[in-house]
DNA sequence: TTGCAAAGCGGAACAAGGTTCCGTATCGTC
DNA sequence: GACGATACGGAACCTTGTTCCGCTTTGCAA
């Protein structure tokens, strides 16, 4: 919705100024986690911040330009794994553990995915609406399968995984992906009626 | 540390003062959310902020100390329930379930839980300090009795489960208590080694 | 009962973060 | 070269936690 061809050509000094805040933010991120204050973004950028409101809305919505490719990625992934994998179970191991290489790697994105935080719908939404119907995808492989049990909603474990991942971050002693194992470990069968 | 006897004995009206603002502050947890504003609980309470912050150094302090008493209750149920349940499994899940049940019950206390945020550090170590070597002593029990997979350390489950609660309160598509349960079970055993 | 120092109080003021506003500068076209 | 539309910068605003300080209340003692 900021880069589709429709849109009205955009002045050159405009479209130099999204690729610096782009460039700046992916830097920032990096350096002091997806929580950095919108004017150090600015500021590395050499722009105001209002020039940062006028190409992104809102903070998420910066963040979602920065990450989008690899979203993108990451929801390809599915069915592909789907395809290729020994079984529905397996795939979803696998790609369960993209999402969260993804999640764990950026610095603090975990934590941003819970809407209620300020603006961050716009994220929420996104990530949402591009990951879920992956997720339902090979979750409905592995239960129509019998592998495991078939009371959990995909937006529901999305949403398990991706609180599991909130701070892996900076506590070394925290090992998310370790906890999600054994979750989706869980997942298999209903434990008894 | 502020409410054993050896302390200097306060004025009255201090004592009185301390009592509104804890009553305050629960009817507003209740009402809002651990995350209320601390004028909106000053205001409820009929004080000025200021008095919040000589009675509760921080936030923290204030919300440790509404819930003070429930932590303790949860704390000791946990050998309670090790020598009652029939096995060490079933009094690690029983006891899980009482800690998730305080945390999904408290409006966002959960989320507080993570230690990055402003100034919860002193939360944070309290209910960790109280609750971990109490989870430690389940959880060594079960792995002892050859289980559950010995290389969960009490802090990262306790940690994963918090994690796991995150939003549970304002989201009723998300059961986090389900997915809780599943990965209790998926502590059970090593997959495959 | 009255006086006084210590203890406590209220709320203005400060810091930090996101967001908005608007006067000014720049771009692109005629 | 001029002019309107577009974009820019950053000051200003709002919300939240926290600190500070002049004033009030309390409790004790004379």
């Amino acid at each position: 919705m900021s880069d589709d061809g429709t849109a009205r050509p955009k002045r050159s000094d405009a479209k130099r100024n999204e690729q610096s805040l782009l460039e700046a933010a992916a830097a920032v991120f990096v350096a002091s986690g997806v929580e950095a204050p919108v004017r150090d973004i600015a500021t590395r950028a050499g722009v105001g911040t209002g020039t940062i409101y006028r190409h992104f809305p809102t903070r998420a919505d910066l963040i979602i330009a920065v990450y989008r490719h690899q979203v993108e990625a990451c929801a390809e992934a599915g069915p592909a794994l789907l395809a290729a994998g020994p079984t529905p179970h397996a795939a979803l191991g696998h790609w369960i553990d993209l999402f969260v290489d993804f999640l764990v790697t950026k610095h603090g994105l975990a934590a941003v995915l819970r809407s209620d935080n300020t603006g961050f719908d716009t994220l929420h939404a996104y990530f949402l609406d591009r990951l879920v119907p992956v997720c339902a995808q090979l979750l409905d492989a592995a239960a129509t399968a019998g592998e495991i049990r078939s009371d959990i909603r995909p937006l529901e474990l999305m949403r398990g995984i991706g609180n599991l991942c909130i701070g892996a971050h900076e506590d070394p002693t925290y090992n998310a992906p370790k906890l999600i194992d054994a979750l989706i470990a869980g997942l298999r069968h209903p434990p008894k009626p």
